[in-house]
Order: C-alpha cells, then sequence, then structure tokens
DNA sequence: CTTTTCGTTCTGTAAATACTGAACGTTGAG
DNA sequence: CTCAACGTTCAGTATTTACAGAACGAAAAG
C-alpha cells in the first residue's frame, strides 16, 4: 500500500502543500498525492482513507471536489459498491487552463477600468492597459499552447478511457 | 476622491474578489483597486482608508502586502511624514512571474515521484510523466513570454521610477 | 515642551475553513 | 429478512483568517 515508505509520505504532502498553495484543502491535496504514485492507479476511498489515516466523510468530500477540478476521475469498479478514482488524464492541463482562466478575468475588469477613466489623461491609464496588454496576451497566448500542450499528450496517450 | 461613484466602486469590489480568487485578503484587492484608477495615481494611507471606509490597521497592513507582492511601490512623498502608494509599472509581470513560479515547482515534485516509481511499469508513470511536461512546458515558455512582455512595455514606459 | 498627526502593532472578535465522528439511507451478502 | 459494508451528509470542534479598535512610538507643528 502506498504510504508506507518515507519517500512517499514526504512526496504525498509535497503534493498537499502545492494544492494549498493552489487554494485547495490540504486534504484534497494527499488525495491527489496518494493517486498519482499509487501502484494500481485507481484506489478505493477506503484504501485511501487507510493509507491517509484520514476520515471517510474528508476523503469522501475531497475526491469528489478533485472530480470537480478536473484532476481525479471515478474509475471503473472493479469491487461493485466500491467507489474508485485515479488520476484523470490530462488532468495538469485542465487545472492550468482553469486557473489561466481565472487570471484571464482581470483582462475584462481592466477593460471596465478604462472606461471609467474615459477622457482622463494618458498617464493614468497607462496602469490598467498594462493589465488589459498583459491578460489578454496571456489569454490569447496560453489558449494556444495548452491546444499545442493537448494535442501533444493526445498522440502519446493510450490509456482507457471510460 | 476615488470610490464615489457607483461605477468606481463596483470595480474596485471586483479588482477585490479576484485579489481574493488569488488568494490575497479581499482589502488588499480593495487598495489595489482604488490605486488602479486613483486620479492622482499616488495616494495616501488616509486617503484610501477614506474611500474604503476602512480602519488604518487594515489598509496599512494590506498597503505593505502588496508591496511585497510587488503590484504596488511607495512612492516619493508629497507631503512629509505621509505614506503614498501607488500602482507600480510591471507589476502585473511580475505578479504572473510569481505565479508561474509557485505552479513550476510542481516540476519538481513529479520528478521526486518519478524516483519513487523508479523501475516500475511505463503505465504507471504516465501520470508524473504528465506532470513533468506540463510544468516544464510552462517554467520554459513562460519565462519567455515575460521576458518578451517585459520588453515590451519597456519600450512603451516613460514613467519616472524611482 | 506640549500637542497633534502619522504609521505600526497588539488585542480582540466574528466569520470562514478543515477536519472528525456520528447518523443516515442504500445496496449487496448471508 | 437481517446484517454488514459503503458512501454521503450533518453536527460539532478546533484552527485560521480578516478585519476593527485601542495603545503605542515617532516626529513635525504649535
Amino acid at each position: 500500500m502506498v504510504g508506507k515508505e518515507i519517500g512517499e509520505r514526504h512526496f504525498i504532502e509535497d503534493v498537499a502543500l502545492f494544492c494549498e498553495q493552489m487554494g485547495l484543502p490540504r486534504m484534497a491535496g494527499r488525495v491527489l498525492g496518494v493517486l498519482l504514485i499509487s501502484d494500481p492507479p485507481s484506489q478505493s476511498l477506503n484504501e485511501l482513507c487507510d493509507c491517509l489515516q484520514a476520515s471517510k466523510s474528508s476523503v469522501s468530500t475531497m475526491a469528489r471536489l478533485l472530480v470537480g477540478e478536473g484532476l481525479i476521475e471515478p474509475a471503473p469498479c472493479l469491487v461493485p459498491r466500491r467507489d474508485y478514482f485515479r488520476f484523470k488524464d490530462g488532468g495538469w492541463l485542465e487545472f492550468m487552463r482553469r486557473r489561466m482562466e481565472v487570471m484571464a478575468g482581470l483582462h475584462a475588469i481592466a477593460d471596465r477600468g478604462l472606461e471609467l477613466l474615459d477622457g482622463k489623461d494618458e498617464s493614468l491609464r497607462t496602469r490598467l492597459e498594462e493589465a488589459h496588454d498583459v491578460f489578454e496576451f496571456v489569454d490569447s497566448e496560453f489558449r494556444g499552447w495548452l491546444e499545442r500542450m493537448g494535442k501533444r499528450s493526445d498522440k502519446s496517450a493510450g490509456r482507457d478511457r471510460p
């Protein structure tokens, strides 16, 4: 079972800390950490509870949270009446995509700010023009990268999808 | 004074909400919001308190937080013994740069995970190889963009820097 | 020297958050 | 039918967080 070795626990905790920095609960990060190195990639809720020493409620909630984030997915159940989860192919791309979408939200806000400064001196507008430029750039450019990355990983992907 | 018109307040609150999504306190976002549309770009702490109807302690703390984030900077004080702040040129680029650095942190974590799976079947390693690829890509590619963007805004920048 | 005006910092508080354990409804096994 | 296993949800708790207000120290103005 995953999570016995010290190296594994350290890895899991690092993923958890990373997720925390990304605004997810630490426990969600731990679940994800396990599903990134588990030997059958698919793990049941109980297995996750066992190797994390966490309560059913936490793990259940966090698993569904991660499904919502697009990072993991329900896996075909080997045993009936048991929920299995596994990391979702392309999960990281999806994760990045959503983060970038939030970032790009400032693009619209900056535009609204520029309307407020309509007619004012150009020196007052540069602040928002910078925001406009940066996030328009992020939006357009990053969209392109994600598509390219998506294509690239499609080619090398061979796993079964449900 | 900024923050009287309904449109301004709405803009400020949107920036605050954006900042909250980015993990900053909402009040920090409000301070930033004001400094994005304020008519003299430089505003004193008291002016910020007034137009936000917030306490000195909050505004003072949040201003220094934003300075630490690289989004605003202390401005040359027109009146002695009064702290002025203004939006910092290139602040958004710096902001993006730091966010991307955190993201790129997963690159190293993924590598450590791959070491844990050393010798294991390739199908078990794909999860982490995807993470490795995505975040190496983000790291290298985005660093390039930021530099290009930096150059581009250098050309169009003419404001005095302290 | 005294007073006032800043900014910072400390303390307190209300609210949000992350978790646990218990209660619940469901479904397969005996 | 009864019981056990499983997942979800609810209630409770402990920690953290975002703010306000008071106390404090420094420095200019009087």
